[in-house]
DNA sequence: AGCTATATTGCATTCGAAGTCATTATTGCG
DNA sequence: CGCAATAATGACTTCGAATGCAATATAGCT
């Protein structure tokens, strides 16, 4: 049956007695085909083993049917969660995931280029490094942008974020029950906007509680240099009652560093918080006080914003805030 | 500069006083150009914002650039990485990474169609669920497939896959320093072939060993599944010496369900191993003794088999199988 | 039956780059 | 300078499906 020359709508056609006309419209969706050249051409096609050539009907359509999903290689650790989900819901509005990895900024200018070549429909941005003349870039060829678990305000940008005002009030107010003397606030990389903004919020939301002693480190998102940071603070500083970590797996450093390092007993002799209830923030181990981020929601309002923005590209932006839900573990101390 | 509308190499050629092949063979390498031809072209082309079209490219070059990526959902935690690796390796070698993500079985037949419709060059499956009737049809159409973290002898397939028995082996060598009484292993579904290849090898080399005492239980990989079936095992029985898990993150589960539950000290009243080598494995809390798989190698095998079998459709199945690490955690007793 | 309204069909063209082939320009060399 | 060898170029065709349009078939109705 199927042998190795592909078959086209041509062999169909020829096979089945009918014009490739005929067989193109039987495999696109409602057009005017009647029944008996329906089945006939149906039948032909099976048993040639014909598939439509979508890079064809691509390039008469103009319409790819892939949208380019960049992900940076220093990625956060619930990406695969959001990856997959991305590539789920798209399946179920008929589009793929072109896949671009990103080594950190460098090769940017290169990812677009490449991205232009392949004609997507859209881009998906799970990627931190993505400023804003880059994006200008992708305005001007008129692909809808939409960044996600980025909230960029005043920016003619379409973005996606969890709530993190609202999180972060949450996570302080458990911390506040027990009235922590001193905070520290270990944030994520200067040049991460997500990192500043978890930053900055939380350390508004302190001086609005009137926390007095607050202290900043600048880890790397890394279980690694949750470590490192907690140990160097600790040379020179005594134990903080409460340390606020910008995602889970910095604050699982810190967890890790404070019981078996410095025999800090959490969350008795300190609390701990993190961000993003990655699966491994709920392991017995840590039980990590948390936000967890409503993934599949921010995914299907990724999606919504792109393919408005892909069927009708004069939409204005649009900025969707979810909220997160507050994970209660046990790195806070119960008063 | 760069209006709305698509610039063709027409339109450059038109701004540039050539002809299109002219414009089409700067943007091709190696093809007999004059420099001054060749920078007039560049030229326009940058002032008007050209881009090939890759979709029109494809078209005619039969030639797609792009590799299907298949993920289960019930993904291997590892598989972040190696999407990474794969797209990063890929790219390098001037390919993009089409993601399909394969929700158990069902889907298998749909997503053949969707391949097949998108004339990739390849496919890596990262799946488990991958039949070889399956294989067989992207076989009849010459679409060259290679499985990764897979290992199916006798077939006619390219796999690629870190060595179980070796692995395994050092495992146990380890585990055997204590002469444990009895043994347990956690196996990881029943319907997956690596699974149990793992099983099956553990099982073998104990007996090798002349271990006695060897239980096995089922867990489905996940974190749960590895506290749930220690927790049904120590209702009935006694602690088992030295539990083999399938992967680390039962093999996590297990050492969480063992410590808060149960009050067992791991590894002085029962040794834990896993496999893998996941980030996790290696936190402080768990130190789990693994075995690292070599994901950058597998993948550059996976990747260079793909693409011989890609320019040549012709060469043999070919199966590779690395060695992987022994990562030396704290999750076994020492003598 | 007659005639209009509607449903099907096929022809020819289109999408944008690549490649074939014949033609023209350039170079090298005796 | 002349001739062959080579390089550079453009006209034209190709890839495979989609679609506007005109032609034909069918149905509906009086």
């Amino acid at each position: 049956m199927a042998n190795n020359k592909k078959v086209t709508s041509y062999d169909v056609a020829r096979e089945a007695g009918v014009s490739q006309s005929a067989v193109s419209r039987v495999f696109r969706p409602g057009l005017s085909v009647s029944q008996k050249t329906r089945d006939k051409v149906m039948a032909t096609a099976n048993r040639m083993g014909y598939r439509p050539n979508a890079i064809a009907r691509m390039l008469i359509t103009k319409q790819s049917g892939m949208v380019a999903v960049i992900v940076s290689s220093r990625a956060n650790v619930n990406y695969p969660e959001v990856l997959s989900q991305v590539s789920k819901q798209l399946a179920a509005r008929n589009k793929r995931v072109l896949l671009f990895t990103l080594d950190d900024a460098e090769g940017l200018d290169d990812l677009f280029e490449q991205i232009c070549t392949f004609q997507v429909d859209g881009v998906i941005a799970l990627a931190a490094h993505f400023e804003s003349d880059k994006l200008a870039q992708f305005e001007e060829h008129n692909i809808p942008v939409v960044l996600y678990n980025r909230n960029v305000p005043g920016a003619m940008a379409n973005t996606v974020c969890c709530n993190h005002e609202l999180g972060i009030k949450q996570l302080i107010m458990e911390l506040e029950k027990n009235n922590p003397k001193n905070y520290l606030v270990l944030s994520g990389p200067k040049d991460s906007d997500v990192a500043n903004e978890r930053r900055e919020i939380a350390l508004s939301l302190l001086k609005e509680f009137g926390a007095e002693n607050v202290s900043i480190l600048y880890g790397d998102y890394s279980y690694q240099s949750g470590r490192d940071c907690l140990a160097k603070w600790l040379k020179k500083h005594p134990t903080p009652d409460a340390v606020i970590c910008s995602n889970d797996t910095m604050a699982i450093g810190v967890i890790d560093q404070a019981r078996e390092s410095h025999s800090i007993n959490v969350p008795n002799d300190m609390s701990v918080v993190g961000f993003d209830g990655i699966t491994s923030s709920a392991w017995q181990s840590y039980q990590v006080t948390t936000i967890k981020q409503p993934v599949e929601k921010l995914v299907k309002a990724s999606i919504e914003i792109l393919l408005e923005h892909v069927e009708n590209p004069d939409s204005p932006p649009e900025s969707r805030v979810l909220t997160g839900a507050l994970i209660e573990g046990n790195s806070v101390k119960r008063p």
